[in-house]
DNA sequence: AATAATGATTACGC
DNA sequence: GCGTAATCATTATT
């Protein structure tokens, strides 16, 4: 390092050519004869043995001195620049790379769920945020959400922690490379963009193992929100009232209960499902057609277990009718609207099972083939039911109203025949809302 | 603790 | 999108 007179004259002897080399290439050009090059390469080879023989100071010496040749830089620019032309530029054209649409999907989901926002304050609340919009989960267990809140900032924490390592290691390595390449730049020709080049792949290279935190940090919070939000882990039944007014309607309606969606809401409504048993995922309305849905198929399938229920709500229903309609002072009210619908047919893929059921519950004996046409008889025998009775009706003289027919084997309930019968269940004050609100 | 009841979800067809 | 049928997972009941 410190013998700079030496180190010049060196350098003076190795940049003019390689002492021995330089000249023989010249020379040995047209090939005169062989005696020429044999001595050539005995040249080299002898330089090539002497190298070997150089002290380490030497060598270093020389590496300073062609290092510190003032033609140096400019050769290497030279030769940077046909790099750039010739690999770099082909493999330039798929440089930049758009903002992968999946991590950015990643980060957007991260974000929104409260893991990769800023620190805790802000991101518990936008947990909070989160869970409350998607779950809406109510005031009334709030345990599970402190619990879940907990186990998501759990997440948040090992992401962050695992993010910054990831950051660290590439920022070291980084680093690391760039050194590497500055220095040897100095013996070889390095642009400054190649060196950028390579940061860029190194920092590609790590952003796709982000991903995969980023991905896997995904999972864990979808998991775990399954977990806590999935509404089926977490079902309430419906109180008393509710499962009332469903029933009223469905089996008001048992010719055709499906409900509008207007009626759904009403019904919603008037059920007053609170908010803590009502999800995003699930709303008020769908609640309704989650419960008539699995009352109709219910009820299909085992029409026996039912008909105590049918009963008493079509003996319910009827007590109500007649209340009304002798509010009307109608004593003998034709059409009895309300509950003729009650009486509708559907179909059932069981028919055997349905008729024996019809038959133990009533006592009376049908016969299975003129079941079907039994509609206009019930209905009369309802409104019998109520003009005598205008009470509390028996369970036989109700059993017989809302039996079900129209066995059709072909499964469903084909909207019966029946006359007048689509206007609203429980009539009361004032049913025809048209509110349309929403 | 078994078992029934029940609300919600899923698969599939229309 | 809605309906059915099957199924799941929880809650109520025995």
């Amino acid at each position: 390092m410190d013998e700079q007179p030496r180190l010049m004259h060196s350098h003076g002897v190795g940049m003019a050519g390689h002492p021995g080399l330089a000249p023989h290439m010249q020379d040995g050009t047209a090939g005169t004869d062989g005696e020429g090059r044999k001595q050539d390469i005995g040249d080299i080879l002898q330089q090539i043995m002497t190298i070997t023989d150089q002290s380490l100071d030497e060598a270093q010496a020389r590496k300073h001195a062609l290092n510190c040749h003032r033609m140096k830089p400019a050769l290497f620019n030279v030769l940077c620049e046909i790099k750039e032309k010739t690999v770099l530029s082909i493999r330039g054209a798929q440089e930049e790379e758009p903002p992968d649409p999946q991590l950015m999907r990643l980060d957007n989901m991260l974000l929104a769920e409260g893991v990769a926002g800023p620190e805790k304050g802000g991101g518990s609340a936008a947990a909070a945020a989160a869970a409350a919009a998607t779950g809406g989960i109510g005031a009334d267990n709030s345990a599970e959400h402190s619990d879940y809140r907990a186990k998501l900032s759990q997440i948040r924490q090992i992401y962050h922690t695992e993010l910054e390592k990831y950051e660290q290691a590439c920022n070291e390595f980084t680093t690391h490379v760039m050194n590497l390449l500055r220095e040897q730049s100095r013996t070889r020709p390095i642009s400054p963009k190649e060196i950028e080049r390579m940061v860029s792949i190194i920092h590609r290279k790590f952003s796709s193992i982000q991903m995969q935190l980023k991905q896997s940090t995904c999972e864990a919070v979808m998991i775990l929100r399954s977990r806590f939000l999935d509404a089926r882990r977490k079902r309430r039944n419906f109180n008393k009232q509710a499962t009332e007014i469903l029933n009223e309607y469905f089996y008001s309606h048992l010719s055709n209960p499906y409900p509008s969606e207007e009626a759904k809401e009403e019904l919603a409504k008037k059920c007053g499902i609170t908010v803590s048993q009502a999800s995003l995922s699930s709303p008020l309305s769908r609640q309704v057609s989650n419960w008539f849905g699995n009352k109709r198929i219910r009820y299909k399938k085992n029409i026996g277990k039912f008909q105590e229920e049918a009963n008493m709500y079509a003996a319910r229903t009827a007590v109500s009718a007649t209340n009304v309609s002798a509010h009307g002072s109608q004593a003998n009210s034709p059409s009895t609207p309300n509950s003729a619908g009650s009486a509708g047919s559907f179909n059932m893929s069981n028919s055997g099972d349905l008729f024996m059921s019809v038959q133990s519950l009533n006592g009376d004996s049908y016969q299975g083939g003129q079941v079907g046409a039994n509609i206009q008889s019930q209905v009369d025998t309802l409104r019998h039911v109520i003009s005598q009775t205008g009470g509390y009706s028996d369970s036989l003289a109700a059993s017989q109203m809302y039996s079900p027919q129209g066995i059709n084997t072909n499964g469903g309930w084909q909207d019966a025949p029946t006359p007048s019968s689509v206007t609203s269940p429980t009539e009361g004050p004032g049913s025809v809302h048209s509110d349309t609100s929403n």
